[in-house]
DNA sequence: TATTGTTATACTCTATAACTATA
DNA sequence: TATAGTTATAGAGTATAACAATA
């Protein structure tokens, strides 16, 4: 491919002058794939800081949440919820395992299974980072008011499971 | 970490029946960073779908989308513009350039710019590229009248630009 | 000295296949 | 044979530091 295969695509003045400057305009503003990822960009980075002092990944959070209204829930169950792969699922608990927030359980009916469940600690630490993430979220969209942030939470959702949000 | 010193937080009844199936219920709902994350997934997986024939990124339809809006982009510009870092858009410009879809012009002015053009056939491409990404855009959210998919990308917007999204 | 682009590197996230132990 | 969990591996995506060329 040479330069002058393409020359009718080449504005001859702009060879000078270039685009140097953000040009974020209304290029891409209508594309969803683009907003989503710019906003999840802003809200994840608030969240990072929220949960630094803890060292909590985003993935890690989900988990101890879920553990904690579901205590024995399984490996795989968890994986569904949470929208990823078993093996991710191996590595999450193993952390959580690793820093006694939380604990496998083999389950005595079917010893395939092992159930996730908190330590004290880990109950301990998920309320409080619980409060940090719904601070980390208001900060994020300190942009929107209270009806904006659930009107866009009940977007989201009926995006992701129709069925819910629908009703 | 023994089981043992954890027991008060384990309900033993759980340990014969534990929670298997999905239990995404509304314990991670009202997490922004959870409710984002699972609409982008759905909504990359259809653009996914949507541009496999073409063999195309969305971080590259994002800088066809800005190199066909802004002629002569620089690649700090255009780093700017998609939030992503210098190292990535030489690869990125590198991969359109390798397969003849955009090109690098060294500018005359200041010889450490290079300004970025679409070919012919980026030029063909990218238009075709907007159609399916719109089709896409709409399938993965089907869910949603038109009114809100605008309200949407208006909240969105807000969130990650709040300068222009409040006025 | 500062800036544009580049290289090298590494770390996280994600996806897949293959394996084990249990059923 | 099927399932829960695991291991190994590789590919994206992302971030950082260091460098070359130019200003």
């Amino acid at each position: 491919m040479h330069p002058s295969d393409n020359e009718t695509s080449i504005r001859q003045a702009s060879l000078e002058d270039l685009v140097t400057g953000p040009v974020d305009g209304l290029i891409l503003e209508e594309r969803l794939g683009y907003a989503l990822r710019r906003a999840q960009l802003k809200v994840f980075k608030h969240f990072d800081e929220a949960m630094r002092e803890h060292n909590i990944r985003p993935a890690q959070f989900s988990s101890l949440v879920v553990i904690e209204g579901y205590p024995g829930v399984t490996q795989s169950s968890l994986a569904q919820t949470l929208a990823i792969d078993p093996p991710r699922v191996v590595n999450l608990v193993n952390s959580l395992e690793e820093r006694g927030l939380a604990m496998r359980v083999r389950c005595k009916r079917d010893r395939r299974s092992h159930g996730i469940f908190l330590t004290k600690q880990g109950e301990a630490l998920v309320d409080k980072l619980k409060e940090l993430s719904s601070q980390s979220d208001l900060a994020a969209t300190q942009a929107l008011s209270e009806i904006e942030r659930r009107q866009l939470l009940m977007l989201l959702r009926k995006i992701y499971a129709p069925a819910h949000g629908e009703g």
